[in-house]
DNA sequence: CTTATTTATATACTAAGTTATATATCTTGT
DNA sequence: ACAAGATATATAACTTAGTATATAAATAAG
């Protein structure tokens, strides 16, 4: 039984603890939309997808603040959901520095495909996870990853949408 | 004011919060390094550090399950950890795949300053936030965001830090 | 005692983020 | 109107992670 040093270091060590979490969070995550929707979506297009849904048309600046993210990994994710076809690049007329990034037919659809059957789901599945947490925001890591250890999240969301189709 | 996106999802990219807070903290922390030991050191290396602090030398496969981490991260780590002069690895005589890992002098020496210069610090600077935060994990993470927003852990820490001398 | 399997580490490729800087366009001051 | 500065996005170089797979050494099976 090796220690899980990170967890050992405490405070001292909380953003590498916070950031592997994360980590391995996205990557289930990732994994139930595969599952949900038919097709794996990465994780910064959700959020993109979800800025660009909840605002409308964006630019690039604006994307990159309202993600808490810096400008030239936006200018990339969103090269990448061109290709996809997800979006699509209208240059301003009145100003041809900027361009605006809207939603594809396509982006349309894969959104609506995650806000019916993906984020609720896994939107429940992490609060029933972090419903049972309590206490110092170190305990709390602790616990979700506790809970994480004895069944994935994915097995999590799975079983919680088995037992919807027969109560 | 554009809204935090990911913070306006909530439990359904838990995982992209948690990896954005994480790296903020790791990229803080290792700012900190700098000032408080006169040398920075990449955030992996701490991690490395302490597990071989704790433990005494490592194979790289133990290390990997307690960094939690996969194993090719940690053997490319410990390549440029070999380059940086802090650990030398050693061919393990009765099984020759096994390449144990030991703290070279400097590594102990870097190892000495982080312990009594860096991770104390951090450690009352991070726990001091911590203290101020209570509810749930997302209350928590917000709580830590915005405390952060407020005044940078590096700002906060160097400010405990000329205190203690003139108190 | 060889062949087959397992195991430990290394390598190749990919993904996503960062900072620093280049480029293009717009705005301002004279 | 035009040079100087500001701003929006793009590009480059680097960091650190992951998965899949190759290599080399040890163990097991016949």
């Amino acid at each position: 039984m090796v220690e899980d040093v990170i967890r050992a270091l405490g405070h001292a060590t909380l953003g590498s603890r916070l950031r592997r979490l994360g980590e391995r969070l996205q990557a289930e995550a990732q994994e139930l939309t595969g599952l949900l929707t038919g097709e794996e979506l990465p994780s910064p297009h959700h959020t993109v997808l979800g800025a660009l849904s909840r605002n409308g048309p964006m630019n690039i600046g604006d994307l990159a603040v309202c993600l808490g993210q810096a400008q030239p990994g936006v200018t990339r994710m969103i090269g990448k959901m061109k290709t996809a076809g997800l979006v699509i690049a209208h240059t301003d007329l009145s100003d041809r520095r900027v361009s605006t990034i809207h939603l594809t037919e396509r982006g349309k659809k894969r959104i609506a495909e995650l806000e019916a059957l993906h984020w609720p789901a896994v939107e429940a599945g992490v609060a029933t996870l972090c419903g049972q947490l309590e206490g110092s925001l170190l305990d709390q890591l602790t616990g979700l990853e506790t809970l994480l250890n004895e069944k994935s999240l994915k097995q999590r969301v799975l079983e919680a949408q088995s037992q919807e189709n027969e109560p």
